[in-house]
DNA sequence: CTGCAAATGAAATTAATTTTCAATAAGTGA
DNA sequence: TCACTTATTGAAAATTAATTTCATTTGCAG
């Protein structure tokens, strides 16, 4: 996570953005988070770390990352509230407990051939796509039955 | 479209639901278009025909239909205002122009295996997944030619 | 250091969605 | 057909999320 934040910092520096403690204190949050946040939580938390900090600068902090290719969003149903991820390098697919909306990063994606056919299919230049599997994990179906469904 | 019209009518009836023209004009309109919709902008169509409705009951049907099942969403990126869809029976995967926001519904769903898959790895019980395409359309690409890129 | 463009944050603004509540109307059953 | 009951509607207010504005601050190149 030290290296990771170091090489977040290079690259933005690389890019003519400004490294402001802010922004290393959102980064710090996402890069310590293992699921999801809204922008919202995501404040919450770097707020203890940096009081003076503003929602406005969130948005702008998530805006520029995301515009970087450095976190992504998940779009999950039920209020449609984009949620923000960090994000491993590489292309991943999204495992999401519909319970305790735990997410799981799917690393292997084998979708190559079936985003081939579909653009011969539809003359569609395929770009890229979005897998997402929601389900219960182990956790929350024990916890379902413990309490008698 | 008429067909589908009473079936949903039926359906909606049979669970308790009342029928009434403002339903009926938001289907309709459901109906009859081919893509998705915002709340808003299927606000604005169905006006058209019945001026007196509110934007409230746009949004409470929309609600009622998506929970019965009778339409869903969709999540594009950038501003992931949650979008309408007038729904097949089926299952089925979504394939999203980034040029002109056409909606191709895929109908083969060869995600089974790969779910099973998963489940068996991560422990999960799936329940469901989201699949969508984002690429361009042949249109939009002759449109980027035409400009010169 | 200095200077300047980039970044910040308070506040106002816009936009989307939900809640409230009194009035209305759908469907039921006499 | 005629109430009657209850779900539904819609205006308005209230929430909530996100963006814009703009004066002030600050990172960092020179
Ligand atoms: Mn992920
Ligand atoms: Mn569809
Ligand atoms: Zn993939
Ligand atoms: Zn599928």
């Amino acid at each position: 996570m030290e290296v990771k934040d170091k090489h977040i910092v290079s690259m933005m520096r690389h890019q003519g953005h400004k490294i402001t403690p802010q922004r290393r204190a959102i980064l710090n949050v996402i890069a310590r988070s293992d699921g999801h946040l809204t922008p919202a939580a995501l404040y919450q938390r770097v707020k203890q770390r940096y009081p003076r900090i503003g929602l406005v600068t969130v948005y702008r902090t998530l805006d520029l990352l995301a515009g970087l290719g450095l976190i992504c969003r998940v779009h999950t149903d039920g209020g449609c509230r984009n949620y923000l991820l960090r994000r491993p390098e590489e292309h991943h697919h999204h495992l999401i407990c519909s319970g305790c909306a735990k997410v799981v990063d799917l690393a292997d994606c084998n979708m190559a051939a079936e985003a081939a056919r579909i653009s011969g299919k539809t003359g569609f230049e395929i770009e890229r796509h979005l897998v997402e599997f929601i389900g219960r994990c182990s956790h929350c179906r024990q916890m379902a039955l413990a309490k008698g469904f």
